[in-house]
DNA sequence: GTGGTCTAGACCACC
DNA sequence: GTGGTCTAGACCACA
């Protein structure tokens, strides 16, 4: 995994979990890796891990028990999906139609590249 | 003028400056405001202003006649497009397609949305 | 070290670290001093250090490791080489060509000099 | 003419100047133009000129007629040669070896490469 | 008047 | 610990 340089490494890698969540492939009461496994896996500071363990938690995505590890909370899609559309809907959706407007645009040409895209990675994404 | 504080304020002006000049309130050849004078109108320390008006400089939105002022480049308007759209394209449309299909959010809903939010900013932008 | 002030310091500081990459002091992916050590030993503000290895980022000679510091880029030695010969064939050689022309001054004059040179820098160079 | 942007202007207006004596082209005791004059055929501003032609003024390259103009000075040509002549031993030379021995580059190749300047330059220098 | 550089010092997020 | 941003204020060369 690599990771953008605008944006914090934990955030990205909470985003990364979330969908993990979101797309069923940890569900409920699943545990999730460990710090030190995904610090690891993912080549970052454990720490940054922790810090994205704290986040999730304090969103209630994912809960803790001590001694065991970090586990998928019961109505953690619900949660994440909540969290995923007011970020979308408040800030990303208000901030992409300024773009539309001032690059000018059309919403046909989004269709289009939404399609592409689709086709493109749909099955991967359910690999 | 108020800044978010997620993002750094010398990026937010840069960008205020190129939606200037996109809009074609400033256009080619024109004098953009000095440092101080900018400084003050937005209450930022004219450090911060420089800062701005090097990243543009290097971005060839605006040049500089030495002892003079810096001025809109003349072909400002297609390099802030260029830089704007690359963006766009590369990051913030990948990432809006990912969230429609996570959120399992439909084409036609952003198409309400938007024709909303054209109507309601329409006037206040060309004012 | 002790700086010219006929030029910017910030801009000395990257020619030194360049020097130390050209010369194989500090190699690829080595981590360079931290801002506020190099600042503490040359005695100047980390401020300016910091505008050093912005420069020398954007030239792609060092690259950020986030939280941990700036490292030598792979192809360091290439890029500086590349940056350096372009504004010694562009601009330093044909001024020198011209004063050549100007005073009268034979290449010979030049190569002899050139010899005295190398006597004198070549064991200073390699300490 | 253009001015490089790493350089006063008023001493890339000197340089000018000191080499049209250098070359025979304004001599002893002649006229050189108005600061008014050659502001507007450089297309500078004429404090720029001025300042040029106080710091000539000063190296005694250029003299005073109080109400009617500055002229060049008698020794104008040993003047100049001289000065020339000491910034390019104590500095540009120094540097000049420098980057050849950094960038690895032999006087051969140097020595090709100004032969090939000469051939360029030798026809139009004189015209 | 203009930009440009530098310092001192603060505060912050991140790793 | 690391970089990054910002302020306040100074000083300078240049046009």
């Amino acid at each position: 995994m690599e990771f953008k340089d605008n944006e914090p490494i934990y955030l990205q890698i909470a985003a990364y979990v979330s969908e993990q969540i979101l797309l069923g492939k940890w569900t409920a009461d699943d545990k999730v890796p460990s710090v030190r496994e995904l610090a690891v896996a993912l080549q970052v500071n454990p720490n940054t891990v922790m810090r994205t363990y704290e986040q999730l938690q304090n969103q209630e995505v994912i809960y803790n028990k001590r001694g065991i590890g970090f586990f998928v909370a019961p109505d953690a899609v619900k949660k994440v999906k909540a969290l995923k559309k007011e970020r979308f809907l408040q800030q990303d959706l208000p901030e992409f139609f300024r773009n539309l407007f001032l690059l000018d645009i059309n919403l046909d040409e989004i269709q289009q590249r939404y399609e592409a895209y689709i086709a493109q990675n749909l099955e991967s994404e359910t690999r």
